[in-house]
DNA sequence: CTGAAAGCGCTTACAG
DNA sequence: CTGAAAGCGCTTACAG
C-alpha cells in the first residue's frame, strides 16, 4: 500500500535518521551555515530519502511575524472572463513577492462571500480583495476595523474611507448611452445584474442620468435585471425583443449579458437593426457583423493596480486611502453606430 | 493609527480580558460546552470586542491530522477561459468540503511548475491537481512518492499509475480531420502551442494519424507551432495565409488559437473560402459568419471530476488508479464544413 | 464547571 | 560546531 497517505516526516524524524539533534537539521534546512560538512551531506542526504519538505505553517507560527505569503481574493464568479483576468493581474503581481493567491467565488450570495472571508481570515492571509457590496457589515467590517489590508474592487468610494480600484462605471455608462442618443436613439433598453451590486447600480444611474438630461423618458419595461449566464441572458432577450415595438437600441450593462444579447439579436435577426452597446468587452466582437461596439474594462490591469495597493499595505503603508478610477472610451465596432428605424 | 496592523489578538488576549484560562475561551470558540452561561457570554462578548478570530494554522497544527482544508491547482493560465471554467468546476466541489482552493499559473514553464507545487507543499495542501508535463522528475514526483494526492489534469496515462482526468485530445483530433477530410480536403494545416505539452502532442498525433490514414501527405510549412495569445496568433496566421498557395483548410488545435484563426480568416476575407475547425470552443463561435465548428471540451466537468477523485484519495482511498477520458464530438457550425475550392 | 500540563512542527535566543 | 530550552496559537488528555 504505498497509496496510503504516510505522515510527513518532520525535522524530528530526518534527524532520528542521521543521529543529530533535530536543531541541527533545522540549520542545514535553513541554509544557516556553522554545520560540519560531513553533517550537512548526510542531512540533505536523508532529506530527500525520506521526502522531507518545511512546514510553513509551523515555521511562520514560531516566527511570529505571521506573515502566511498568501492573500485571498474574494470575486464574483472565477469562470467570467472579467474576473479570472483580473485574478491573472493579481496573480502576475503576487508571483514578484512569492505570495500565493486563494480565489474563491460568491456568485453574488453575501452568505457566501462572509463564507470565504472567515475561511481566509481563519487561514491569516495577510490581505484580501475583495469584490462586494459593502464592507457595512460583518465580517468584513470588523477586519477592516481590526487593521487587516483590504483593497475593494469596485465600490463607492464615498460611503468608506477604504482602498479601492474600479472602473468609472458612471462614467461609462454615460459615454455608451450618450453614444446612441448622439446617432438619434430615443427608445434604448438597458440590460444589468443585480443593481443593488456597486457596479450594476452605477451603471443604470449613468444610463438614466444621461437620459435624462437628453430630456428622454425611460420606461420600466425597458430596464431588465437578472443574474445570468451567457446562456440564460439569450432566451429572456429574445422574449424581451418579440413584443410589437421593441426599443431601438440596447445598452447591456455586463459581458455575459452582451453575448447573450448578440445572439438573441442574430437569431431573431435584428443584429443590423437594433443598435447594441455592451459595458466590458467579449471574445470575437470584432468579428462577427456588425461588430460588438462597447466601452471596455481593463480587468488584468485593475488586478494589477489593487495587488500593488494591497501589498503597499501589507509591507506597512499608512498613507491615506488610495481610490484608482479606470476610465475608457467607447470602441466603435458596428453594432453601437446602427442608426434608428424610427 | 487606526490603520496600522495591529498583531492579531489570541486566546490569551480573550482570557485576560475577560479574566479566565484561555482553555476556557477555547472551549467557548469551540462550543463545546460546559461553560457557565455567564462566562459565555462575557468571552463571546471579548471576542466581538476584541476581534478575536482563531488561527486555523494553529488550530489544525495540534490536531495533528494535518488537513489543512486546502488543495492546490498548478495551471497553465487562469484567464484562459478554459482553465478558468476548469477552476470553477473544482471550486464547486471543494467548496461542499469547505476546502479552499489555492491556484498558479505557469504559463507552460517547468520552473514555474516546481515553484508551485514547492509552495503549496509547504503550505501543506491536502492535495493537488495539476496540469504538467509529467510527474517524472522533481518535486511533483517525490510527493507522489510519498503518497500526497494528485490529479492529473492531462497526461498520458500509460507512463505513470497515477489518478487523471482529461479530454480525448488523440480521438478529438481524429474527428476534427476526418471532418475535413470528408468534405474533401487534403491540403490542411495544424496549429498549435507547444506539442512537447500532452495535450497538444497528442492533437498533433490524432492528426497525423488520420491524415496517413487517407493517404495525405503533410508537408512541413503546414504545421505551425508557438505559444502566444489570442492576440499574438492573429497576425502569426495572416502572415501564414498571405503566400500565394495557401490550405484549403486548417485544424486549429487551442481556444486562443482558434480566436487567432477566425480573426485573421476575416481580416483577409478568407473566412467563407479556407475551412476552419478548432478544438475546444469559444465564445461566440455560433454568431459568427461562418460559424466556428469546433470540437468541444467540457472544462467545467473536468473540473469536478478531478476534485471529485482528489478527495476521494484525500479521503483515503486507496482504490487502484482512476483514469476519466471525456470524449466529445464535432460542432458543426459551418466553418468546418466549408468544401475545399481546389 | 474550570484549569494546568503537554505537544503539533518549527524558529529564536541562549549555552556549551 | 552542536544542542537543550522556550514558545508561536492552538487542542488534547488529564485533574480537580
Amino acid at each position: 500500500m504505498s497509496e496510503t497517505q504516510r505522515r510527513r516526516p518532520t525535522m524530528r524524524d530526518v534527524a532520528a535518521h542521521v543521529g543529530v539533534s533535530f536543531k541541527t537539521v533545522s540549520r542545514v534546512v535553513n541554509g544557516e551555515g556553522g554545520v560540519s560538512d560531513d553533517l550537512v551531506a548526510r542531512i540533505e542526504q536523508a532529506v530527500v530519502t525520506l521526502g522531507y519538505r518545511p512546514d510553513d505553517r509551523a515555521r511562520r507560527l514560531r516566527q511570529g511575524g505571521s506573515r502566511t505569503g498568501t492573500i485571498g481574493f474574494v470575486l464574483v464568479d472565477v469562470s467570467n472572463p472579467f474576473f479570472s483576468s483580473t485574478l491573472r493581474g493579481i496573480e502576475e503581481i503576487a508571483r514578484k513577492r512569492d505570495y500565493l493567491v486563494l480565489a474563491g467565488s460568491t456568485d453574488g450570495v453575501r452568505e457566501r462571500e462572509d463564507q470565504l472571508i472567515e475561511a481566509f481570515v481563519g487561514r491569516r492571509v495577510d490581505g484580501l480583495i475583495v469584490v462586494s457590496s459593502g464592507p457595512g457589515v460583518g465580517l468584513l467590517r470588523a477586519e477592516l476595523d481590526r487593521g487587516t489590508p483590504v483593497v475593494f474592487l469596485d465600490l463607492d468610494p464615498t460611503d468608506f474611507a477604504v482602498d479601492l480600484v474600479r472602473s468609472d462605471h458612471f462614467g461609462g455608462a454615460i459615454l455608451a448611452t450618450e453614444h446612441l442618443i448622439a446617432r438619434g436613439h430615443r427608445d434604448i433598453a438597458f440590460l444589468s445584474d443585480d443593481p443593488t451590486v456597486f457596479s450594476a447600480g452605477q451603471r443604470l444611474a449613468g444610463f438614466r442620468h444621461t437620459m435624462d438630461r437628453a430630456g428622454l423618458t425611460v420606461e420600466d419595461r425597458r430596464i431588465v435585471h437578472g443574474r445570468h449566464s451567457a446562456e440564460d441572458w439569450q432566451p429572456i432577450i429574445r422574449e424581451f425583443l418579440a413584443e410589437p415595438n421593441p426599443p431601438t437600441a440596447m445598452f447591456t450593462a455586463q459581458n455575459f449579458i452582451t453575448m447573450g444579447a448578440t445572439r438573441a439579436l442574430h437569431e431573431l435577426d435584428l443584429h443590423t437593426k437594433i443598435a447594441l452597446i455592451g459595458f466590458d468587452d467579449i471574445d470575437l466582437a470584432d468579428v462577427v457583423r456588425p461588430g460588438v461596439s462597447v466601452v471596455p474594462q481593463h480587468p488584468l490591469e485593475l488586478g494589477r493596480q489593487a495587488a500593488e495597493i494591497l501589498f503597499a499595505r501589507i509591507e506597512g503603508s499608512t498613507a491615506a486611502p488610495l481610490q484608482e478610477i479606470l476610465h475608457s472610451a467607447v470602441i466603435e465596432r458596428g453594432s453601437g453606430e446602427l442608426l434608428p428605424w424610427r
